[in-house]
DNA sequence: TCTGGGGTCCTAGGACCC
DNA sequence: TCTGGGGTCCTAGGACCC
């Protein structure tokens, strides 16, 4: 490919992709572990993310602390860091607007970049290009990168992933056929187990048989999804660039398992509300407030009971939501079921101030604006946990105690008149 | 693989209204 | 009280992603 030769480039998109992202900001911080089998998200027990020496010794991701010691018992494992993967692609992605102008940052390892006309300004090919991001990330953020180079998202996806750690793949509309040609269903971005599963019953294992099917098969098989995937494969935009800065989040979950099953119901209603809290404080944090609330309860025998609830007034207080958090669990609890887990999930959350109405209780909305922010206050500079509602207090704080914990009282008994 | 956690988007179907 | 048709909005659940 020269400079000049802008044919089967109608446009450009570079997908960018850390590798083994978490693991390897771990390996930068530290060089000790550079080279060596490492795995992350030793806080919860299980394997995060791997260093590519894991991956080759089989460490896989999902693996438990129990597992990963017999399947790789040299591997080091590490607590996540996230405010270091933060601060690594924050990086990253300084680099991508510094090269061009369109950079859509998909996830916390993981950007497109619109490279379209750029040779000329570079004086480089687009291959070039692709390399200069590379070696600039090696260099600056001392992180891998594979880059994938391509006509749509979905392509350059596909091709990111081609050659990994440390490749660079580039397909135009040209080599598009013979490339597509090698690779198996499941390597599409956006068709997953079912959608694989579905497509091989009608006898498509690659990537060509799928793109070789009339677009109305597909969307009689697939319906929308699958025409956008279909159509991206052939070179036509489904997705354009986004480069808005960060949508804010449309909901807030949170969910924690058990380190013991339980049928114990204070047990149970503790984790729930431990979830509700941690939840509410990042919505607070996101200055949003919560429109309806979902809790789940997850049993021993993995089967899942939700309930979903409205707000008559949306709120971020997580005193406001207990009573109503309250009529939940008791709508979904069995006495003398094995629990597993339970998740909250906060949804319709409203930006912005609070609207009052004539009826609501001004005064009350003041002392619980002071109060959650000396919480949150105290919970940033000593730790989650240090103030909590009475009845989460019974399954702990999870970590090993540096100070006394206060308790807000009376919650088991009253838990309608909890703050005041 | 005895099975974690946090999200988004799409769609079928029900409720409600004219 | 029953019948018909069509549109919109909402919700639950499925599928997928990192």
């Amino acid at each position: 490919m020269t400079i000049d030769d802008q044919s089967g480039w109608p446009r450009v998109i570079a997908h960018v992709d850390g590798d083994a992202f978490f693991a390897s900001v771990e390996q930068a911080v530290n060089p000790r572990l550079k080279n060596k089998p490492i795995a992350t998200g030793a806080e919860r027990g299980i394997v995060v993310a791997m260093s590519y020496e894991a991956k080759a010794l089989g460490v896989v991701r999902g693996m438990p602390v129990h597992q990963l010691k017999k399947t790789c018992p040299a591997c080091i494992f590490v607590p996540s860091q996230y405010n270091n993967y933060e601060l690594f692609s924050r990086k990253m992605m300084q680099i991508l607007r510094n090269m061009s102008p369109l950079v859509e940052k998909y996830s916390i390892d993981e950007a497109f970049c619109d490279l379209t006309g750029l040779c000329a300004l570079y004086h480089m090919t687009y291959e070039q290009i692709a390399h200069t991001i590379q070696l600039r990330i090696w260099n600056e953020v001392n992180i891998s990168v594979s880059i994938g180079l391509s006509i749509t998202k979905s392509l350059s996806k596909i091709c990111s992933a081609f050659q990994k750690p440390n490749g660079i793949t580039v397909v135009n509309k040209k080599n598009r056929n013979a490339f597509l040609q090698t690779l198996p269903i499941h390597s599409i971005w956006g068709i997953g187990q079912k959608s694989a599963a579905l497509l091989k019953s009608y006898g498509i294992y690659g990537v060509s048989d799928f793109c070789d099917r009339p677009e109305l098969w597909v969307r009689s098989k697939l319906g929308k999804v699958g025409v956008d995937i279909w159509r991206e494969l052939h070179g036509h935009v489904s997705y354009p660039m986004n480069a808005a800065p960060v949508k804010p989040s449309m909901s807030i979950s949170r969910g924690r398992t058990f380190e013991r099953p339980s049928s114990n119901k204070y047990f149970v209603w503790g984790h729930a509300l431990r979830n509700l809290e941690v939840a509410c404080v990042k919505a607070r944090k996101l200055r949003a407030r919560i429109g309806s609330v979902e809790l789940k309860l997850k049993t021993q025998s993995f089967i899942s009971y939700r309930e979903k609830k409205k707000l008559s007034v949306a709120t971020s207080f997580t005193n406001e939501l207990i009573p109503m958090f309250k009529t939940l669990f008791e709508s979904i609890y069995q006495p003398r079921t094995l629990y597993r887990a339970t998740t909250i999930y906060l949804y319709d959350l409203k930006r912005g101030d609070a609207q009052l109405d004539l009826f609501d209780d001004s005064q009350h909305r003041c002392n619980n604006e002071l109060l959650f922010k000396a919480i949150d206050t105290l919970t940033r500079r000593y730790g989650t946990h240090l103030i909590s509602f009475a009845d989460s207090a019974v399954i702990g704080s999870g970590k090993k105690e540096n100070h006394s914990r206060a308790f807000i009282y009376p919650c088991s008994n009253d838990l309608l008149s909890c703050i005041y």
